[in-house]
DNA sequence: TTTTTCATAGTACAACTGTTATATAACACG
DNA sequence: CGTGTTATATAACAGTTGTACTATGAAAAA
């Protein structure tokens, strides 16, 4: 009887025009009818999928992180040490959307500090991801190594590190050369596929 | 024949509650009254000293800028390598100001996107930071290595990892492990005071 | 076609924002 | 001790915001 709609579709378009907005401009240019505009719709349409500003924000949010560290469906090589590369590589922004992503992200952390629902979201996105990191370290390291959650922490660092010198100057940080400072970190862990003499 | 006030001070106290409200709890926290009432005043009195919100925002974010990066007046070592640690060991949010500031860095980035004038504000103070670290990195390579600059910025990307998941994680990041990260970070590049046969 | 139900637009409103203007209090100095 | 200047408080203003409500449109099902 009623018009179809997918309505996770829309959701989707909505939090999409949010995160346009917030990585253009922050999260004071998210207003209700500013992303509803984005989205080509009015306030009437939002607010008949998100109940809240804040729901609206807090899935905003939710998308952004899953999105931002998503693996590319093309590179999921069996490889240990290629696995590893490649999901550290999915989290540098080196492209559009991943810069987009990232820049939510940022823009939510200080939001995040006062806000508890904000903090167990990034706080469970950022355990998830460490915990992958360090399924892919143990493959790699073999359990030759005592502590691979050490490695893995200091192997995001690096990747986060470089990420947030990308966002804000990416005109030197080329893809290329993004990828040659996650190499440098990974061959200064150890986790590199050939065993090379880097003695 | 007027009330004298050091108005540098008075500012600086404004900028401080400022920062005080954006750590706590985003930059839309910042409004002019809670500001003003955060610094025991009232807006009256705020714009007095600012023109503007703009001109708050903007000084607050320099003040954060500074801070953050500042050395400690007491570890100035002339030894190249304990200063290149120092120096690093100086950004990381190890103690309450260095983390307030860290998070307002964090929280205008978004902001500093759509701003150009944040954004020159920005892309100065790092560019200031990274020659820094670039000069020390120098002292400590001698001259052996080609690309001083690349090392700086592995090096800063270590740091500003740490910095991050610290900020967000504290109680898992103390002062010691942070500088065990960092250290770690400097013996991959090979910016370790004893030349430590690491093979 | 008719009916029913959802999708969307439009509008109204109270709360809050930055800003400006006005009034009062405090104090250095002649 | 006045007194003129500054510091601060208070109040008023227009604009914007989030939200709630109503009315209209569209399309599937009968």
């Amino acid at each position: 009887m009623p018009k179809i709609v997918d309505i996770d579709e829309r959701r989707q378009e909505l939090t999409d025009a949010a995160a346009r907005l917030i990585a253009r401009s922050g999260l004071g240019a998210a207003t209700l009818r500013d992303v509803a505009a984005e989205a080509g719709l009015t306030t009437g349409a939002l607010t008949h999928y998100f109940a809240d500003k804040r729901e609206l924000l807090h899935c905003t949010f939710i998308a952004s992180l899953q999105l931002r560290t998503a693996r590319r469906p093309d590179d999921r090589p069996d490889e240990p040490h290629a696995a590893l590369r490649a999901a550290l590589a999915g989290a540098l922004p080196m492209d559009e959307d991943t810069r987009r992503h990232w820049m939510v992200t940022v823009a939510f952390c200080a939001e995040a500090a006062g806000d508890a629902e904000l903090a167990a979201t990034q706080r469970d996105a950022y355990r998830d991801y460490r915990s992958r990191v360090t399924r892919l370290v143990e493959r790699c390291t073999d359990g030759s190594v005592h502590d691979d959650v050490e490695i893995a922490e200091q192997v995001i660092a690096a990747v986060d590190g470089v990420a947030l010198q990308a966002l804000f100057d990416p005109e030197s940080w080329s893809p290329a050369r993004q990828l040659a400072a996650l190499d440098r970190a990974l061959e200064s862990v150890g986790c590199v596929p050939v065993s090379a003499a880097h003695c």
